[in-house]
Formats: structure tokens, sequence, C-alpha cells
DNA sequence: ACAGCCTACCGAATCGATTCGACGTGCTGG
DNA sequence: CCAGCACGTCGAATCGATTCGGTAGGCTGT
């Protein structure tokens, strides 16, 4: 029953030619003859001979045709957020010209003999973010002459990264508020780090999340004062709780509040409603991101809007830059403001 | 600059003992001498020799560690469904004992060589469902002797299949409706081919996407004359523009939608609420899936739980079985019904 | 003291494809 | 008529790790 698979050298023995010059009626790096070629091909088809193995050719050119990405320990979450969802679409478009694919290496999970960035075959391999336990194994296959890439987090000198003007964008949107005249402004964060979850963020937290942290960073430039409520992560449920906690108390509600990402964002202008307030006219949100949230409809949020799909093509790029053997450069991407219709001035200045 | 990376043989010539007792060290499939070992490995330290190369142990060991998952074209609509995303979990975490990631393979691309079933160093594949131009380079991946594994499709005899009781769970549900006394019942389906997006279904038009016609039958079955509104697929996007059109003739509406997945029923909700409908008190709705819908709270969905993550976790022990070379049987995952809050008795009836 | 055994290690073959320099045709031009 | 060239094909080495049959050396038991 164990039928060894027609290798190369079968097809050429059965086409009567040599090894080599099957290979190449393959892979077409070196002219041949129609006539051999066609003798190749029928001997191929004959011994239901498809190719040649990937993995035999993947040890001899040294290229696997495969991208690691590092994901947390769950897809679940990490995929909840339409922002990653479109970064792994522009990721695996730029790489995809390269014969490369996108393998998910989940960290967190300490399974036996997972697979890691040191035991899979990658060329490369993509972070998205960088939390501290990765940073062990990360040493480890840098050294080894891994290229990497980081998206929106820091590897250590030497890794190029892909990142985002957050502070600046984050400081336009908290600009425009005070411009329209809002004084009483509340901000709803991302997670700020892996071990704090939500809650009030007491100004003596460690924000470890960069995201976070250069956001808020932003938001306080311009309202230096302004409370922030940290959620643990980016998800409508975790905005709706957090707009919950800032409008309980009708006396003491923010007039705008700056939420961190657009599903925060959506969460926040649920809890809105729920609490009966008018958006914009009883208090103004803004989001970040500028992705499509389901069920956000009929609300155009103002928000900042960085295309996710070109910080995946970015990192892509730089990949494939890497895998040419050249020194990609860190790209900084730029987001741009869009005034929609859940801002406005604050009641009293109506 | 070209440093060629340390190999085992390097290390076993510095650590002065063959390349096959080197290897043993680190695969430790054969008992070694404690100072061979610690000679062995301070040699490797001294090269900076991190491990076997993925790449030649997997020719030799014929194994990759690589699991293909064949997603449709764009990721981004994949894993907006949060049962998809789930079951990419529970694929994971199944196969990550064996050492197996999952390699994210993009149909309906014709980029020049992206990564395929065919090229790349796959140990199985995963297929979720199964359209037909996939059917072409399944036969020939089959043919190389690739383990396959479909979920919620039908890749042809010999293959393994995930199944889930759709008909027999929509059945349920809608008897519940029926028994509530809803007799003006609408259904709001999945995508229900690849060639047909949105609209009312007539009852000639042929349905190809498994999931969509067996919810479909199952519904049929208890209401056998209730028109089925189709989607482009699972969305609250979706759910909201197919609700928007049943509610649309407030003399014309149904008592209870059939939504075809939670999103969707979350998309109805939205536009019963848009259209001033109170829900469950002037239209009932249900689900299908028993997922968490990130902004339906408050409501508790009437729906079918499947778990999605048993799923995942189905198909992953599937795989592992083919890897072992046994042969899974398929099987068939059943859902519960579950009472949540949107449904209730019709209006007349109370 | 010798047969027999166990432990720890070695050598060489193997996985399957690719590549590059060498080689043999057959043809052209001077 | 022969040097020179172009084209197509071949041989052999190589990528790096793993495995299995075999062997040397030390130990036990009688």
């Amino acid at each position: 029953m164990t039928i060894r698979r027609a290798t190369i050298s079968d097809v050429a023995r059965e086409a009567d030619v040599s090894p080599s010059t099957a290979s190449v009626v393959f892979s077409g790096k070196t002219p041949v003859s129609d006539a051999t070629r066609r003798r190749v091909l029928a001997a191929a088809a004959n011994l239901g001979y498809i190719g040649p193995d990937p993995r035999a050719a993947s040890l001899r050119l040294g290229r696997s045709g495969i991208v690691g990405v590092v994901v947390g320990s769950s897809m679940n979450h990490l995929f909840l957020d339409p922002v990653q969802r479109l970064m792994m679409d522009g990721l695996a478009e730029e790489v995809a010209p390269f014969g490369a694919g996108l393998l998910l290496l989940r960290t967190g999970t300490d399974v036996e003999n997972a697979p890691t960035l040191l035991t899979a075959p990658l060329d490369a391999a993509v972070l998205i973010g960088c939390d501290l336990p990765l940073r062990h194994s990360l040493d480890a296959a840098h050294s080894r002459g891994l290229p990497i890439v980081v998206i929106e987090g820091d590897a250590g000198p030497g890794v190029p990264r892909i990142l985002l003007d957050n502070r600046d964008a984050q400081r336009t949107a908290a600009a425009y508020l005070r411009d329209l005249g809002h004084t009483d402004v509340a901000i709803v964060t991302l997670r700020p780090s892996f071990e704090v979850g939500g809650g009030w963020l007491d100004a003596d937290v460690d924000i470890t999340i960069d995201v976070t942290r250069e956001r808020l960073e932003g938001a306080r430039d311009v309202f230096p004062t302004a409370p922030a409520l940290a959620t643990a992560g980016s998800s409508i449920d975790e905005g709706l709780a957090a707009g919950r906690v800032l409008f309980a108390d009708p006396h003491r509600r923010p007039t705008a509040v700056i939420a961190q990402s657009d599903l925060l964002a959506a969460g926040v202008i649920r809890a809105a409603e729920e609490a009966g307030l008018a958006v914009p006219g009883d208090v103004s949100v803004t989001g970040f991101d500028g992705v499509p949230v389901d069920g956000l409809a009929p609300y155009e949020l103002t928000t900042l809007v960085q295309s996710a799909t070109d910080k995946g093509r970015a990192a892509g790029a730089a990949v494939a830059a890497m895998l040419d053997g050249r020194t990609p450069a860190s790209v900084l991407l730029s987001c741009t403001f869009r005034i929609g219709d859940t801002t406005g001035p604050p009641l009293s200045r109506r």
C-alpha cells in the first residue's frame, strides 16, 4: 500500500533524460528543446508526478515560501478587529507574488511542541505588536538570520518597523473637539498593558502597549487632564461597558468622548443611546482606524482613517525586500482625519 | 559577510563527535551520555547553533509541521464571522501538539506564483466549504497523497468531512416559532451560491452552498411557503439591509424572522428597532450559531448553538489522525437550541 | 578468564530537488 | 575545411539533518 510517490528521478528515468534536465523542465530556469519537454511531461503524467516536492525544493533553495505571523494566543480575539483583518489581507497580498503564504504562529500557549519561530521553516517573520514573552525566542530567531518585521511595536535595533503616527493623529482629533468648544472630554483607551485590564487609568500606571500609549499622549497633548478609562481590547462590547461607566452619572458626564478605536466608539455610541443621549447632540464621539464597523450604521463616525491594508502591505514589502537581501527602512504611515456626523459643538454652545 | 550558518556537522566537529551523535543530542531519540551531551551543547552555544534547520528536517522526516487552511480570497471577509474565528482557534489548538501550524492559503487570487495546495510544503490541508474552483487543484493534491479534511462541504469521496446537523437544528427553531403561534414567517439566508448575491429567493434557484441549503430546508420543513430573502454573507449590515426590506411595508410584515446566522439576526433586530418594532413584542427573531455577537447586547438571542471551536477541533483531530496514518470517519456535530429573549408569541396571540 | 550483553557512539546512506561547469552535437562564417 | 559558437543535455556535488545497522569497550556471571 505504501506506494512511494514518484520523484523527479523516476520521471527522468522514464523519459530517458537526466534528472537535471527533468528538473529544468519544471522550473524553466534553462531552455529545453520542445521534444524533450514533451517527453518529460508525458513521463510525469504517466507516473502521476505533479511537480517537485516543496520540502526538497525548500531545502535546496533555502526558501520555503512561508512567512510566519506571530499572533496572540487567540485568533478569535485578534481577528475581531477589522484593522487586523485588513492588515492580514494586505500582508498576504504583498507576499503572494513571492510565492509566500502566511503561517499563523500563536504565542502564549504552552503546548509541548507547538511550532515556533525556531521550529517552523520560515523565510521571514512578522510580529504584530511585540509582547515581552516574545523577546526571548525573537533574539534567537534574529540570530539565526531570520528576517523580521514588526508592526506597531519595537523588537529592538535592526528590526524594521511599520508604524503609525498615532500621537499626531489623535492630537488632531482632540484639537478638533477643542475647537468645537469641548472642555469636558473623556478618553476610552485600548488595553494599556498585558497585565492591566480595564478601569480608570491612574497617572502612574505603566502603559506598555505602544498604540495605547501613543494615542493617549496625543489626546492628552490637547486635554492634559482628561480622565481615561481603559478597556481590555478593541470591541463594541468593551466600548459599551466603558460608555455605561462614563454616562452613569447624568450630572458628571463628558460632552465628548475620544475612543481609541472605531469599535470602542461604536460601543460608546450604543451606551449613549441607551442612556438617552443623542449623538452628537448631547455627546460627541470620535473613533480611530476608519474601518467599516459592522452594525454602526447609520452613523458616520468622526475618526482617524488609517489604511490597515496599506500597513499590511508595507510590512509585506519590507519582508519582500529582506528576502531580496535588501535592508528596508522603517515606515511611518499617516492617518487622515475624517469628520463624520458623530461630533458637534457641546450643548452649552448651541 | 555571508557567514554560513553553523550546521550540525560543524557542531559535531567542534564537539569532536559524529554528526549522528550531535543530532540525537537535539532530538533526544537515543540516549546520550551526559558528558557528551554537555560537550555538544557547549559546542553549539559556541558556534551559535540554535537547533536543526527546519527545512532540512522536514525533507528528511517527510513532515513540515504545516497544515494548510484554504480560505477564500479575503481574510477580512472570512474572519468577520465569529464562527470561523472560533473554528480556527479550535483547529490551531488541536494540531499544535503535533508541532503543526496553520498556513493560510487564499484562493480566488490569480497572483502568478502564490502558494497553493501543490506548491506549499503541507502535511495536510483543511478546506472550509468547498467551492468549485478549488476542486481542480484539490484532485491533484489528493492524488499526491495529501491528507485533506473538509469542514461543511463536500470534496468528493474519501475525504473526511466535519458536518453540522443544520437541517435538524433549523427545523427545531422553526417548530418552536410555529408552536408559539407564528404563521407569518420570513427567512433571511446566507449566501446561496457563489454566483448569486442577495435578493428574494425563487424556488428554482440552485443553492450550491451547503450550509445555506440545509438550513433553508430545515426552516421549510416547518414553514414550506415561507419567503426567503438571501444575503451576500454573514454580517450585521447584511442582516440590517435584509431586515429593512422585510419591515418596509407595515401591513405585510412577518411576525417572525428566521435568520441563518446570529450576525444576520443582529442586523434584523437592528432593522426592527429602526422600524419602531419591538423585539420580541412585534417581531420574533431567531439566529444560528450561538456566538457572542459584538454589539448585540442587551438582547439574548434565541438561536441554535453550535460549538465552532469543537468544529475546528474535530477537523484538527481528523488531521491528526490522518497524519498518524489512520483514516478518520466524518463527524456530524449537533447544535443545541437555546431560547433567549428575542422570541415570543405573535401579537395576535397575546 | 571467557562468553555474552549492554551502553554509547560512529559511518554511510537517504530524503528529493537544484545548479553549474563540462561536454557533445550541428551549424555558420571565413 | 576547420575554428568557433550556440544550443541542449548530462554528472556530480550540494542543501542539512536523520536513521539504522554495526562495533568498540566495559561490565557481569560462572
